[in-house]
DNA sequence: CGGTATCGGGATAACGTTATCTCAATCGGC
DNA sequence: GCCGATTGAGATAACGTTATCCCGATACCG
């Protein structure tokens, strides 16, 4: 018994073989398929029903070559495998859109983001969402003359001129240092990220303006550096020890609040802090994480726009902008210096 | 001034204006292009500089269409943008093979699953990598039957015959129970996510059986239900109150522990807790949080040498993976019962 | 020196779509 | 009853690759 009318064996049905099966031109198949109104009623049904009997599926990479446009957005991000609410937004809106968003991870390692963004750019993506890495971004002058269109997220690609959607890293560190300031702290550290970094180095350069401001001393209150738990631990306990210790720490993102409340809840509960990144354990702890938040979804949003917007006129001016972030007091931030 | 030698205008130059550039064969670049031993090294270097001259990058879409695979694998993922320790393995398993994985999220939504599966399908990615959503995967057959290469992970597709890796969720519990009787307990709760959701459902039947074996009563000892803070707090409030309240709580994924300890921390502090699936923040509670982990990187591995064996030999027979899990005894599993 | 391997490289035909062009058939108007 | 407009559908040519075939030139052997 002959299952089903398959065309060559192995291969999946192409519109050929629907165009035969259905006693009709190729073209009409294709007609129909792209929802053409020029077809009568009775070719459509005689096609609709070919193609349910084989199961056809039309093959993107085809339509696309065709097309000249693939309809995908490739996003590079840090880890896909983290937390990463902006991506969250951004496959939201792209599929609003009607797009589809293909997402990879960079690993943070610069050959890989290369690789990855190389790669989407031979599938030819209509559009990349990266997450740049530190240095070295040359690779990407000829692809951006050749037409990619192309958003930085939450860092800038530096040295190039790419449109890029930021949070106000420098707003959030002042506001996070006026919160402490108000509930009284006069001696407040910051414990960063490695400055090669440039949110890093953005947000400790803001603190060092605050402190500056302030008129306090500098060099026992700012400790910037890899992500190690022993490189942090110690960092707050030369913070937090000596004639005058620091009554309030600032962390410049989740991952430094989460290392920093760990050593905390070894040592001290009487230290106020006020995090960078909003996460899911900040309401864990207690008291609950005073953070200062990023606004996810209008990154996400603007993201996905200002890419549209570019793929759809790559002519725009380069556009950069800045998303407001928002201090979320939940306790930790606002217990009073226990020696003033 | 003529900037560079481009081919038409606003068109990325292929591999025709390679050749003209080159005074060369379109065969000869194409040749050069995917290092074909025959080709002189003089006309090698000329195309070479030719190459470098125009900014040529090769079409894969062409490229696959012709070649009739991808050389790319699709992750279908609850949400891209939570932790998703298995992905990570995923994706450095396959980067490894030569082969680029691109992520999309599902959203625990059938018909954005469905989307997602179909739009791969249509990209003709090689294999897909599936965390199936709960019921109807009927529009998976004529996919598969086309031969489609899928391997589902985390949970299996009811109904079909599909290969799958999935934890040894039974065990899991299993060991779980055992470590907190080990220790003492006799009334243990579980508190468990919607049963619709297959794993939850294993973890939940699972820990019924263990009651049982035991002999104790079970009704007010397991609480499923959706992921929402009011039931599971209220479950918990149940669980620990009347006259033999539980002196241990299983919980049945990391949420769940987040939530339990959520709880706990203004309610309780002497109730042992053990729970399924590893986090970052196990190790942030006091005392620690013990727990049964699902070995990420194991389930990464075998699920993308499974897809890499059906795609190379779609006629394997199906196969069904269990990888084990290993207790983290961290502390808060080793509390004894209060009141025994 | 003629004949035949051998090697390098070019012409041409797919791959599965869509777009352009063409043409046959139907219809309305005068 | 003829003509132009309109509609429906087919033939054919791209899109940018790679694979098959083939041919010209050099080298080697008898």
């Amino acid at each position: 018994m002959q299952e089903k009318p398959r065309a060559r064996k192995g291969r999946r049905p192409t519109m050929v073989d629907v165009a035969r099966e259905a006693g009709v031109a190729l073209r009409t198949v294709s007609r129909v398929v792209n929802d053409d109104a020029t077809v009568g009623a009775e070719l459509v049904e005689r096609v609709r029903s070919a193609i349910a009997a084989l199961d056809y599926r039309p093959d993107e990479r085809a339509r696309h070559l065709r097309l000249g446009v693939t309809g995908t957005l490739g996003a590079a991000v840090r880890q896909l495998s983290h937390v990463n609410p902006v991506l969250r937004a951004v496959e939201r809106a792209a599929r609003a859109a009607g797009l589809m968003v293909l997402a990879a991870s960079t690993e943070d390692d610069e050959k890989i983001e290369r690789h990855v963004v190389e790669s989407m750019c031979r599938r030819r993506f209509d559009g990349i969402l990266l997450e740049p890495i530190g240095a070295d971004h040359g690779y990407l002058v000829p692809e951006l003359a050749a037409g990619l269109s192309l958003v930085a997220v939450d860092r800038p690609v530096l040295g190039l001129e790419v449109d890029c959607v930021l949070s106000d890293n420098v707003a959030g560190i002042e506001t996070a240092f006026a919160h402490l300031v108000a509930h009284g702290h006069r001696r407040i550290a910051y414990i960063g990220d490695d400055e090669r970094i440039y949110t890093a180095q953005e947000r400790a350069t803001a603190f060092r303006a605050c402190l500056r401001a302030q008129g306090g001393p500098a060099d026992a209150m700012i400790h910037t550096g890899p992500i190690e738990r022993d490189r942090i631990h110690r960092a707050l306990e030369t913070a937090l020890s000596g004639p005058a210790p620091a009554t309030a720490v600032i962390t410049g993102n989740a991952t430094l609040s989460v290392e920093t409340v760990r050593w905390f809840r070894d040592h001290h509960d009487d230290v106020a802090i006020v995090g960078f990144d909003d996460s899911e354990l900040a309401t864990l702890l207690r008291p609950d994480l005073t953070v200062v938040a990023q606004d996810d979804a209008a990154i996400g949003d603007t993201a996905i726009t200002m890419l549209r917007t570019r793929i759809a006129d790559p002519s725009t001016p380069v556009r950069k902008v800045t998303v407001p972030v928002t201090l979320q007091a939940r306790g930790s931030g606002e217990t009073p210096p226990k020696r003033p």
